[in-house]
DNA sequence: CGCGGTCTTGATACTTCTCAAGTCGGGTGG
DNA sequence: CCACCCGACTTGAGAAGTATCAAGACCGCG
């Protein structure tokens, strides 16, 4: 089928390729940041908390996808926010009144820096935790603007939109990637219940625009009409996309 | 009757005194900063917008309310952020896909700094930057809390205790003060439907925990009461409260 | 290969949205 | 200073969307 090629054509200007554009940068900045913290590699579940006084720990992701919830006794838990590898992590960024952590969504890898801010050499950590916090602010706002604007298909859209351009490989089939998150979780995300959001997976199914090799794995078969089911996809592509045009 | 006097001994532990605890540090931090920007005064509805290039372009807020409002073709707008005296604004928190901006909600003043962060003595606005979206990222955070985990009355009341913590003053019949927002506002920052939350409203009225003497001026008359209306709202206390205990 | 937890799917109830009509408030001009 | 007027708010009835609950299926782990 004629179009099956054009669709994967479009796919090369979508999907990042490895060790280029932002990449790169990332790479070169972290490389000197390496020798002041110390990497440590967490299994998928473990947490970095908070602790109850006030701390200037600061973490840097190297590898995996991390998960900030939090959760209020009575309430369903919240995922406030996906971080990925070049993300800062400084714990004062969490709200403390709640049990609230980081959680390694997959295997992961971090830099811990603790107490490095007032060295010399901490202006680099500074700088690189300032903009980094730039990115990800503008991501929680999109995120805030998902849930506000976006009725149930879209947001599900808008988030495997996200994971895609953020996890996917391109292959004959489609974007294939693991979802680092349990439906549950997902659900926590866009503020949906897991009920719903299951059917409207399926709905996607059904449409043919996606398929489920497994529990954890999507493939997204059409990805110019998937990327059409959300209004704000265009935002998260600027966002979530690594390599630019 | 008694109970009034008790709510009323109860406020003064709950409202900001003028010119102490946080109050006194952020203006210590920005009188120093006050030489390196330019100061800006804004009316009611007046824009802080992204250029389209890269912009390094940071704002303080002085005084006044502002709010981070995006607009995409087809949805209903998105309140994204609430920013108060103190904050930091740097243009590159917007997201740049939408028509995206920093609305002045109140009169407003300003600090302009642009092109400072490479100056010896830029390091200074730097770390005000880092710690003031620590700050806000954690605001945002519990946004998504309320967003993805209360009803629609829990939101509103969380809304209406966050404007009480920051702009309410206690007087003899409650804490009052004024909204900054419209109700569309109010409705968009919440991801409620304006109409709904006039029910809302309505509601808080009928049950005597809440007055409204003019459009925009509201009295919360039995504030433990009010207070107990979101499970959010310690946490809340905790990130808009301006006094410690 | 079997078990446990996660996911799926249906029927139903409830919250919230939509649309429309009416009311209110406050700013403006006489 | 008062009356007018326009935009913002209020309120109702009905519709739509999502949550809840329960039963069953599936996947992946051991």
């Amino acid at each position: 089928m004629k179009r099956t090629a054009s669709r994967a054509g479009q796919l090369i200007d979508v999907l990042p390729r490895p060790g280029e554009g932002a990449d790169a940068d990332r790479s070169a900045a972290l490389a000197t940041l390496e020798t002041l913290g110390t990497a440590v590699r967490l299994r998928s579940g473990q947490k970095l908390v908070r602790p109850a006084e006030a701390s200037d720990t600061t973490f840097i992701v190297k590898e995996g996808v991390f998960v900030s919830e939090a959760l209020w006794p009575g309430l369903r838990s919240a995922v406030l926010a996906l971080h990925y590898a070049g993300d800062a992590l400084p714990l004062a960024a969490l709200p403390q009144a709640a049990a609230c952590a980081a959680v390694a969504a997959t295997q992961a890898e971090v830099l811990r820096f603790s107490g490095t801010t007032s060295l010399p050499e901490g202006r680099q950590l500074v700088e690189y935790t300032l903009s980094s916090l730039l990115d990800q602010q503008a991501r929680m706002a999109l995120h805030i603007a998902m849930i506000t604007t976006l009725d149930a298909g879209q947001r599900v859209a808008s988030l495997l939109t996200e994971f895609a351009l953020r996890l996917g490989r391109q292959n004959g089939r489609g974007v294939a990637f693991d979802v680092p998150l349990s439906r549950n979780g997902m659900a926590d995300y866009l503020g949906l219940n897991a009920d719903t959001l299951s059917r409207i997976v399926s709905g996607f199914k059904a449409s043919g625009l996606v398929e489920q090799p497994g529990r954890h794995r999507f493939i997204i078969r059409d990805w110019k009409g998937f990327f059409a089911l959300s209004p704000l996809n265009t935002s998260i592509d600027h966002l979530h996309r690594r390599v630019r045009a």
